[in-house]
DNA sequence: CGTGCGCTTGACTTTTTTCAATAAAGGTGG
DNA sequence: CCACCTTTATTGAAAAAAGTCAAGCGCACG
């Protein structure tokens, strides 16, 4: 039972009993999608959420004009499009595979049956939504009173934080991709990463490679008690 | 038995049997709050959660510079400071009063174990959680893709929205307060009010009264699809 | 009655975007 | 394996949006 060794890895389902981990997989939809393609889009019903397995996807706004902000990307193991399941019943954004990925998908009311029945999936789940609101309040900080380089910084710093010591780190997504996610547009991304790089704060390292090289200078710029010239 | 009557009016409790209502009553206290005094830092522990019951409060981020971005002012009946409660143990912002103000403190182990025992209660806390989640994203999307006369305009019609059918509506809080919540200043709000009644938007009726002239040109505005001159 | 705070307006600066051109990279099909 | 073509990234110059600094008005509150 390949499913439910899946489903038993998730985080969101850790500490259920072996019974109900089989009532999930009665209930789950695997679903796999190209790159490239939609998974939802803003305005659609909700009929369920999904867990994303392998590859990776982006939960983006998109303006009229075709400009988008990146809001959140799974890592596997990480629930999406859960809030219509729990208010409004439709999608607040879209959703599109960066890569060619695979996610799983729960269904809306069996999944609210077992909630009712299963206070630790409850309060799992609650966990979820307050993270996320936690990291979305951040984003809206960012945003606001923070510019670019501040933003950018701060973005380096958290990638640092979650992955090996060294302060060698890679992005792992496309520089358009982060100018969305740091609601910019590429070309000052670009700019930025050269003027950084100038002042001898990162060194970058093929294209998808940075060496923090002055990290107390981040972490100056992220809290806006530096600029750069 | 004033205190079981305010709790029962509480949304979030709607559907609760009598017996759980004075479960609740015996662990909430009350809070009475001076207009300016602060009732949480970010960065505090979070031991539980509020709700307003009246007056007025403001949640909102906090730059060193002093700047301040407001996430989110709870109307009367709405919980506000539960983020921790579910994720993280401490509270992601602010919270200050903006009136004279009464709020009900549910501490956290209390209600958690309560959550446990009730459905309902857990589904309508996760409703909380993820209108606000979509409210978040609303925000987002307005900073980073929408200029300030959008963000102003798609404010305005959120507001007449939820009030009475009339263009005429009364803006709660004040300009410099309305400016922080729009993730700007005080000066640029007031350019822009000029002129939107300018361009026969609006008319600005004293201080806190707005009349919409143009309901079509302010969604226009707020979609993108036109400027001001 | 004065002081202070909220609000407005002007002039100027800074930041970011826009538009345009070019360069580099990556994948596809021959 | 290479040539081609689309996507991704960089750089410059100009424009636009928003913020800063400063001054002044008016109303409310003590």
């Amino acid at each position: 039972m390949e499913l439910i060794n899946q489903i038993a890895a998730i985080p969101l389902f850790e500490g259920l009993p072996p019974d109900q981990l089989k009532d999930l997989a009665r209930i789950v939809v695997t679903k796999v999608i190209k790159r490239g393609q939609m998974i939802f889009s803003e305005g659609d019903e909700g009929t369920g959420f999904y867990v994303l397995i392998s590859g990776r996807v982006k939960i983006f706004k998109l303006a009229p004009d075709g400009k988008e902000q990146i809001l959140h990307i799974p890592v596997p193991g990480e629930p999406f499009g859960e809030v219509p399941v729990f208010a409004g019943e439709r999608f607040p954004a879209y959703a599109e595979a960066l890569e060619d990925s695979r996610s799983l998908f729960f269904p809306r009311s069996a999944f609210v049956s077992l909630v009712k029945r299963n206070p630790a999936l409850t309060l799992n789940m609650m966990a979820v939504l307050a993270r996320r609101l936690r990291r979305f309040t951040t984003m809206i900080e960012n945003l606001s009173l923070k510019e670019v380089p501040g933003r950018l910084a701060a973005h380096f710093l958290y990638l640092s934080e979650r992955k090996e010591g060294a302060g060698e780190l890679r992005l792992d997504i496309s520089k358009n991709q982060l100018a969305s996610l740091l609601g910019t547009i590429p070309e000052t991304l670009s700019r930025i990463l050269a003027r950084m790089a100038k002042e001898g704060l990162i060194e970058t390292v093929g294209q998808r490679q940075i060496r923090i090289l002055n990290r107390a200078g981040l972490e100056a710029l992220a809290e806006g008690g530096k600029r750069l010239s």
